[in-house]
DNA sequence: TTCCGTGGTTTTTTT
DNA sequence: AACCACGGAA
């Protein structure tokens, strides 16, 4: 390899470009031997395989950093991309630090998405299907549009809604686009899906996108892969300009994602890829694990380097992850290490219900933070983190929080932009922006409520259709006409004018866009409507508008406003001061704490029942490497924790602890007994759950001591009695035929078939059929012969 | 047209 | 338990 390169790859650099090669490179210092080579190879494919904690990031940033002083690029001719706009702005930081402040920014330097934008408003004409074709300033919408487009064109066919939820063709279409599959490509066997209307109904929408000058998200990343592949001319364009290719998390990239960038590094091939297999926990998202595995077949001569020392964690916390990691196939192994001193073992704790271990983890927090654990050192709310894996779990701790009056930051929960009040007042921006953007013209033309119901919209529509525009001017023409009602007639008549005059506003320099955006809410009525609306979360909504106004003041014009928040939809959270945080296992990938809590660890809920009947082995596997991610957060201490008693569309099930116990490595973990319970009997259980190293996960006996032991029983008797406390004793007769089953277990009933137990509470069985979700008396269903149905009781 | 009660469905994760 | 769509009443 040399790095000191006398071929054409330096012209178009000037003089004192080419002098900072001489540089010295002080940013080196202090890598360690794996990350020097991961930085210094800098011609040909690259896989960095960084495990957990390696310092991947700062691997890759330096990276940069020196191809940019060794003055192999200048910062427009490196493509870096990343999943999450967090981790763009991260790397941003990074390089900017490393090499002072001078350097100009990155402008490739982003998301899949945002970067994909950027190419195709450049080459928007050339997106579309013979008759229509995109405009550069076309639109992108959300899922929320997405769904709403889509139901339009299900009821156009005439399809039952109930039957066919649009939801789960946008899922369908999704996957498709996340292929590279237009309606056209197609594989024969799936168009027919969706009771034989799949391929018809992708086409379709489509083309709606089109008339509508829109994309969504899949479409930034197919559109670029066909744009490419049907313009060589282009392509070459770009793969110029890309003289060096950087991609973060690269087990996270699906097949668009992959064929984007094969196109791109084809050329040149000077591509490195960053990623560890042990954390792809996108595969729901179409994720293919397959890319990262098959790199070296890919690109031919490709270097692979190992990032595998490891400078987050304790040695406990690693082996615990690492032993659990070890039962997934596959892999392409690392083996994690670190020079730190010892540590705490990973607790593991059981309790009965979910507001118990709400509470015991409460209380924890609480003694953490009074430095009470001399091991630990200080630990403040900032510091600590719980990550769960389904986001109903927050609740709990919300609940339990709010009233014990712990500080707590919910984090990715249900988003700024995403709430009701303000994608309604996006809207009104996004009509006065594009007044031809009929998806927001139908989202507000009756918000605040201006007497237009079905019949009105469905005129607007006809007449807009035999003029051939858009909604609005549709809605114009027919305040002209008087085709329209008395009292809708001149509430649509003041919307029309309104929209008309803030469009004329926004073009105008005499208003700021942030006023423009202020009168747009006050005069369309629709703060009035909030305002006089006395629900207990109207104030709130009213902050939030407050709030969106306030992030417009940090943009030029209301459509760079627009752009932002169609593709960063995580707004910063400014929220200061100490707070311990919740979030999901996949919001936590990328974090790190010291202390961090992992409840929910139960059979069904962790790994998701879902995720492994829908994938099977491979669901397993990916739920498995969730909770590597989840252990691997922590620095210094980890704590696991199971409840026998969790709620489940709102009535009481039971469940086992999670499979994954079992498989940790017994050394590294300490059995904790919960408070509240006498005796060793529980705690006993607990021991159970945790002394089973080496167990096969799908060996039942040692679940079943579990459930037989006395604790346990205990446990579930205390549950019963505070569930159900009037008419049925804690532990009768009647409760023994449910004993037979376990979470999972496929049963059939006389009249509706067969089904698959979600939850257990009691004698009472929560089961999914064909129909949907039904709750059962466990003495009416039959066990599906095949299951091992032979746990002695 | 809007409001409100009923019944059926739902909860995995998200750029 | 919470959310949605639907249908009937004001």
């Amino acid at each position: 390899m040399n790095l000191v390169d006398d071929s054409d790859d330096f012209d178009g650099l000037s003089l004192s470009q080419r002098a900072m090669a001489a540089r010295p490179t002080p940013y080196l210092d202090g890598l360690n031997a794996a990350q020097r080579a991961a930085v210094e190879t800098l011609d040909g494919p690259v896989l960095m395989l960084a495990g957990a904690g390696t310092g991947k990031t700062r691997a890759l940033t330096t990276r940069i950093a020196h191809l940019l002083m060794q003055g192999r690029a200048r910062p427009g001719q490196i493509l870096a991309v990343t999943f999450t706009n967090k981790a763009a702005r991260e790397m941003k930081d990074r390089i900017a630090r490393l090499l002072g402040e001078t350097v100009e920014g990155m402008p490739w330097l982003g998301t899949f998405h945002s970067i994909s934008v950027k190419i195709l408003r450049r080459h928007a004409e050339l997106i579309g299907n013979g008759q229509l074709h995109l405009k550069p300033s076309f639109t992108i919408l959300d899922t929320d549009d997405q769904i709403r487009l889509l139901k339009q064109l299900i009821k156009a066919e005439n399809l039952d809604e109930k039957r066919w939820p649009a939801r789960q063709l946008a899922h369908l279409i999704d996957g498709w686009k996340n292929r590279c599959l237009t309606p056209g490509r197609l594989p024969k066997g799936e168009e027919a899906t969706f009771d034989g209307w799949g391929g018809r109904l992708y086409q379709a929408y489509q083309d709606r996108l089109l008339t509508l000058n829109a994309v969504d998200f899949g479409d930034l990343l197919m559109h670029c892969v066909t744009l490419f592949q049907a313009h060589p001319d282009i392509l070459k364009g770009w793969q110029d300009r890309f003289r060096y290719i950087l991609v973060d998390e690269y087990q996270d990239t699906n097949v668009a994602q992959y064929m984007w960038l094969r196109l791109l590094a084809q050329a040149h091939q000077n591509i490195c890829c960053v990623g560890d297999d042990d954390q792809s926990i996108y595969g729901w998202r179409g994720a293919e694990v397959g890319n990262i595995l098959r790199f070296e077949k890919d690109f031919p001569g490709a270097q692979v380097i190992r990032l595998e020392q490891n400078y987050r964690s304790t040695p406990e916390i690693l082996s615990a992850a690492s032993g659990l990691i070890a039962a997934n196939s596959g892999r392409l192994g690392k083996t994690l290490w670190t020079d730190a001193e010892a540590g705490e073992k990973v607790r593991l704790i059981g309790h009965w219900d979910s507001e118990a271990e709400a509470r015991w983890i409460g209380e924890e927090i609480e003694a953490f933070q009074g430095g009470h654990r001399a091991a630990l050192g200080p630990v403040g709310l900032n510091d600590m983190a719980i990550l769960v894996r389904a986001s109903h779990q927050m609740r709990a701790f919300e609940d339990r929080f709010m009233t014990i009056g712990l500080p707590y930051r919910v984090i990715g929960g249900p988003r700024f932009y995403e709430r009701q009040e303000i994608r309604d007042a996006m809207a009104y921006f996004r009509l006065v922006v594009s007044p031809d953007d009929d998806l927001a013209f139908e989202r507000i033309v009756n918000t605040p409520k201006r007497g237009l119901g079905d019949k009105a919209i469905q005129t607007i529509q006809s007449i807009a259709r035999q003029n051939g525009v858009g909604l609005l001017e549709g809605a114009r023409i027919a305040v002209e006409d008087k085709q329209l009602g008395g009292k809708g007639l001149a509430n649509l008549r003041d919307f029309v004018n309104g929209v008309g005059r803030w469009h004329v506003d926004a073009t105008d320099d005499a208003i700021s866009h942030v006023e423009l955006a202020e009168r747009i809410l006050d005069e369309s009525g629709y703060t009035a409507m909030w305002q006089n609306d006395k629900s207990p979360d109207a104030p709130g909504r009213l902050d939030n508008l407050k709030e969106l106004v306030k992030a417009l003041e940090d943009f030029d014009n209301l459509q760079g406003f627009l752009e932002h928040v169609a593709l960063v939809m995580d707004r910063d959270s400014d929220e200061t001061g100490e707070q311990v945080s919740i979030m999901t296992l996949h919001a936590a990938k990328g974090l790190e704490f010291p202390v961090v809590f992992l409840p929910g660890w139960e059979d069904g809920l962790f790994p998701n029942q879902r995720a492994m009947d829908e994938n099977g082995t491979k669901g397993l596997e990916e739920e498995r490497r969730l909770a590597y991610v989840g252990i691997t957060r922590a620095e210094r201490l980890a704590t696991i924790t199971f409840a026998g008693n969790r709620r489940l569309y709102g009535q009481w099930q039971s469940s086992m602890p999670s499979r994954f116990i079992d498989e940790l490595p017994q050394d590294q973990i300490e059995v904790l007994t919960p408070p509240g319970l006498y005796g060793g009997g529980y705690g006993a259980a607990m021991a159970y759950a945790g002394a089973n190293p080496g167990t096969q996960m799908h060996d039942r006996a040692s679940k079943a001591d579990v459930y037989n032991s006395p604790g346990w029983k205990r446990m579930q008797a205390r549950a019963s009695e505070r569930k159900a406390p009037v008419h049925r004793a804690p532990i009768t007769i009647d409760a023994a035929p449910a004993a037979k089953f376990s979470v999972g277990d496929q049963v059939t009933h006389a009249k509706f078939g067969e089904g698959q137990i979600m939850g257990i509470a009691e004698d009472t069985l929560t089961v999914q059929f064909a129909t949907g979700f039904k709750t059962i008396k466990a003495a009416y269903v039959q066990p599906v012969a095949g299951d091992d149905q032979d746990v002695p009781f």
